[in-house]
RNA sequence: GGGCCCGUAGCUCAAUUGGCAGAGCAGCGGACUUUUAAUCCGAAGGUCGUGGGUUCGAUCCCCACCGGGCCCA
């Protein structure tokens, strides 16, 4: 923590740390902020009557030179000022649009007219004024008042082409939304796709619980978790790298249809699809199986899509994808088969399957059983070439450690994954619950961990001390939310659809 | 972890492959009573990411570091 500053006192000048005063930019604004503190300050709130999307829904239309009669407020960000000798224009930005203020040397005293032409670029202003089109025919506020409500102090983007640079757009990312319309409609459709997928399964009957963060065991995934410290326990804690073992617990308890969206931590690389911190929905619903989950998210992203796109069939990457039901169906192990040319065969002598891979530029670890090799075989030769929705079923139960095996193949799970454009979008089973099995699993998964895989989970006790009361059969879920909005988006980049992407400290 | 690329004015970008660093926008001064990225005239604005090295001379070549991007694992 960092030692409060002492607030500056009447005789005392205000620190300029920041060097506002040295730069020709800044200095001239420094010097307006200060002249506006030395005289009336800054109004504590401003009475807005009106904001730019209200004005032009309700006088859309009006032919040009019309005067309406109409007196309102108006509030928000000065841009793109225009001087005209004694009349001014300008662009004032709020939360809902634009509206032009006109600035008529004829209506407005002189010195409210020099209180304005002294305003700068993304200054906060409040102004009154008759709601009026000028002769180009442009909704504007004549203004007749004007308050400035605060300083900006440092020069903005570039009015045209805003801010381009990726890194600077993430770290100051005021400065993106303030510059760049889509930026603006990034975070805004995110903000509606996360709305509606609560609503969605809200709708269904799901209840949204809030399971914990910080936890002494990260499982439920195969990822590596952060780490922390608990000083007054005096122990480690962890991050958790999903909220699947929680979830299940409530189903144990009786929640028969639960989910969460929530912030997962994975301790991995960064890069266009993955932050260290992303947002996962799961849900759990008591008596469903895979295949009915199956069917509601065909629904689910269907009606997402619609709401958050404007229509089932988005445009992602120059190319068109379809969310209207029904997706894609296939097996696993029919896709790797194809690929390769050979059945897949689980009771094959192991160095025959890695020989396979390895002919296929797979090479297996030391620790990988068929079933592992199976997924890396589908993840080499098959994910990239999906575009459309596709749901791949049926995993080895080697990789899907907390899925039930399938009711005709006791070497996979019941299980599926979302594609869509060459990536995983989601992630269902139908849930282990005979704990019996599932410490069978988990002890497997403390082998493959001794064995050399660090993602493998580790025995959480508590876990299966709960399926041993019992859980009904139940259909699970998880959805990446965040690459969901990329595709809804069409933004390549996971840092576009996070608003605060991890990033190192400044230099 | 490996390879490749980028960092130049507040913003968007050039150029120089060793010899005083350029434009548009923004900002500043001026003109203009209907602009829409207003227009026109003028004058400014630079630690060329940081630190070392080579050189008479480095934004440019070399090394290290910082930040970012792309590809691969």
């Amino acid at each position: 923590m960092t030692e409060p500053t002492p607030a500056p006192g009447a005789d005392q000048p205000l620190d300029d740390a920041a060097g506002l005063a040295d730069h020709p930019l800044t200095a001239r604004r420094l010097a307006k902020h200060e002249a506006a503190l030395a005289g009336e300050g800054y109004p504590y709130r401003f009475s807005r009557t009106a904001t730019a999307a209200e004005l032009h829904t309700r006088h859309g239309g009006l032919e040009p030179g019309t005067e309406t009669g109409e007196n309102v407020t108006v509030a928000g960000r000065l841009h793109n000022v225009r001087a005209l000798g004694n009349l001014l224009f300008g662009v004032l930005r709020d939360g809902t649009g634009t509206i032009q203020l006109f600035v008529d040397r004829s209506v407005l005293d002189d010195a409210a007219f020099a209180r304005f032409e002294e305003l700068d670029h993304g200054d906060w202003i409040g102004a009154g004024g008759e709601v009026v089109t000028t002769r180009r025919g442009e909704l504007s506020v004549r203004i007749t008042s004007l308050t400035l409500l605060a300083k900006s102090l440092r020069p903005l983007p570039d009015k045209w082409h805003g801010l381009q640079d990726l890194e600077l757009r993430s770290r100051r990312r005021y400065l993106d939304l303030l510059a760049n319309e889509r930026s603006r409609d990034t975070a805004l459709t995110r903000a509606r796709v996360v709305s509606e997928l609560r609503r969605e399964f809200e709708a269904r009957g799901y209840v949204e619980f809030e399971t914990p963060v910080l936890l002494t065991q990260a499982t439920g995934g195969l990822a590596r978790p952060f780490r922390t410290r608990h000083n007054a326990l005096e122990m480690d804690m962890y991050l958790r790298i999903a909220t699947e073992l929680y979830l299940k617990r409530l189903v144990v308890g009786g929640m028969e249809r639960v989910f969460e969206i929530g912030r997962i931590f994975r301790n991995e690389g960064i890069d266009s699809t993955h932050n260290p911190e992303f947002t996962m929905l799961e849900s759990y619903e008591a008596y469903a199986d895979y295949l009915d989950i199956l069917e509601m998210v065909e629904e689910i992203f269907a009606a997402v899509a619609i709401a958050a796109a404007g229509g089932a069939t988005v445009t992602y990457q120059g190319r068109t994808l379809d969310f209207s039901p029904p997706y894609r169906r296939e097996r696993m192990v029919d896709l790797v088969a194809a690929a390769t040319g050979r059945p897949v065969d689980f009771a094959a002598p192991i160095d025959d399957v890695r020989a396979l891979a390895r002919s296929h530029g797979v090479e297996p670890e030391p620790h990988w059983g068929h079933g592992k090799i199976v997924e890396a075989l589908f993840d080499a030769l098959v994910a990239d070439g999906i575009w459309e929705p596709t749901f791949i079923l049926d995993h080895p139960v080697e990789v899907s450690p907390l899925a039930r095996r399938h009711r005709d193949d006791p070497d996979l799970a019941e299980r599926w994954e979302l594609f869509i454009a060459g990536a995983e979008f989601g992630n269902a089973f139908s849930e282990l619950n005979d704990p019996l099995d599932q410490r069978q699993r988990f002890e497997a998964q403390v082998a493959a961990r001794a064995a050399g895989d660090e993602e493998a989970h580790p025995l959480d006790e508590d876990y299966l001390l709960a399926l041993e009361y019992g859980m009904p059969p139940t259909g699970g879920l998880g959805i990446g939310v965040d690459r969901l909005v990329m595709l809804l988006t069409g933004q390549p980049h996971i840092r576009e659809v996070i608003l605060f992407p991890t990033l190192r400290p400044e230099a």
